[in-house]
DNA sequence: GTCTATAGCTGGATAGAC
DNA sequence: GTCTATCCAGCTATAGAC
């Protein structure tokens, strides 16, 4: 139990959708158990929050169980996190492949963002923690993507539609971040901005789906000239 | 020493400027040691992931100095997370309680953020995953801060603005939080893009004084109509 | 104030029975 | 595949000498 000696106490209201891609919860095996008890763990308190007793009580197996299936603790958190960052690269750079008007690209951009987003709200701050500690081993997993390749493609959208004179002097890579910003940070504030405000998950939700129309808005109103 | 059982090596290059207030490093006693050593292992590796004696031993002291002048690990993170968090609100909600156009007021607040996070760059990430595990007292922290008073003050300045057929029709709420995410997520993303794209700090830094007013231009056109 | 030594516990991982 | 028992390295915290 992670009861004793954390920091701080934790009351553990978190939007409970977890990133849980098969949803064959009831039917799993031990494997399938474990992995869907340690992301819930991994998510609310990151790798060295989580111990591998923890995983292994609360999904009603034993350690050696574990080891079995995934080597080490490292191995087991490796499975998760490549399991959260595919969900939410695969989606965004079909997206970002289009020919259309980028003023377009942009709106389906946030469509997919939020529309992902709001099934899998954890997996931003489960990512950048994961970024945070190891950079180097995230961004090799980024690059095994080809962002490059992404990134020139919308880069040429860019110049294109700026040269007929449809969008602002803007570079592509300060309209790809300000777009990633305006998406992927509310999700991040999320759990803050509920303690706050104190409004229930299901509120925000909401206030998120009014949220995404005023991003649109918002980026259409600056982009266009 | 953090080496052996952690998840994926680590180069460490992260931009190295820490949230050090005072500054008096070289003349500083045991305690200011413990603090600033403490603060750099906490921002890189998180509470769990940090351990007293890696504080003890690369501050050059021991477990028992830090118990003596803290208490607790507790009691040290505490006295940091909450530099560090009075550093990043103080000076924003100074720039909110002004009565000018929401456009300028807008834009002084991007320039205050930018201007304090290339001073702190690791604050943004280092609040975030303190809040992502500790939701509750983070948020209790926050309302010390009075944010209730400074968000009203700013919602009647969008309705005065938007009255005088100033400003485009977006909820307070929403502009807030398009302005955060703006301004912090690309501190957050920064060690990764830095990861992937292989430039430098200071080639990175560059990038972000040039953002910044790629920025101001972007809301400036989406909040003003 | 500073240090060494150590108590007492919890961590990841494995051996070996079934 | 599953489980119990166990190893031992690591952790936080403190006792007690100086």
């Amino acid at each position: 139990m992670i009861v004793s000696k954390r920091l701080f106490s934790f009351a553990g209201e978190i939007t409970k959708r977890s990133f849980n891609m098969t949803g064959k919860d009831s039917v799993s095996g031990v494997r399938q158990r474990i992995v869907d008890t340690a992301r819930e763990l991994f998510v609310e308190n990151g790798f060295e929050g989580t111990s591998v007793r923890d995983i292994a009580n609360a999904s009603g197996t034993n350690v050696a169980m574990v080891n079995y299936y995934f080597q080490s603790k490292t191995g087991l958190f490796e499975v998760i996190f490549k399991e959260a960052f595919d969900i939410l690269v695969t989606r965004i750079f079909a997206v970002l492949g289009s020919d259309r008007p980028v003023a377009d690209v942009v709106e389906s951009w946030i469509n997919t963002y939020y529309d992902l987003l709001v099934q899998y709200p954890q997996i931003p701050s489960f990512i950048l923690t994961a970024a945070s500690h190891n950079p180097s081993t995230v961004a090799g997993l980024v690059e095994s993507y080809n962002p490059a390749e992404v990134f020139e493609h919308f880069a040429g959208l860019v110049e294109r539609d700026r040269g007929q004179g449809l969008i602002g002097e803007y570079p592509a890579m300060d309209i790809i971040i300000n777009i990633v910003s305006l998406c992927v940070f509310p999700f991040v504030m999320g759990p803050l901005v509920r303690k706050i405000t104190g409004i229930s998950a299901d509120r925000y939700d909401e206030f998120i789906h009014e949220h995404k129309e005023h991003v649109i808005d918002f980026v259409r109103n600056a982009l266009v000239v």
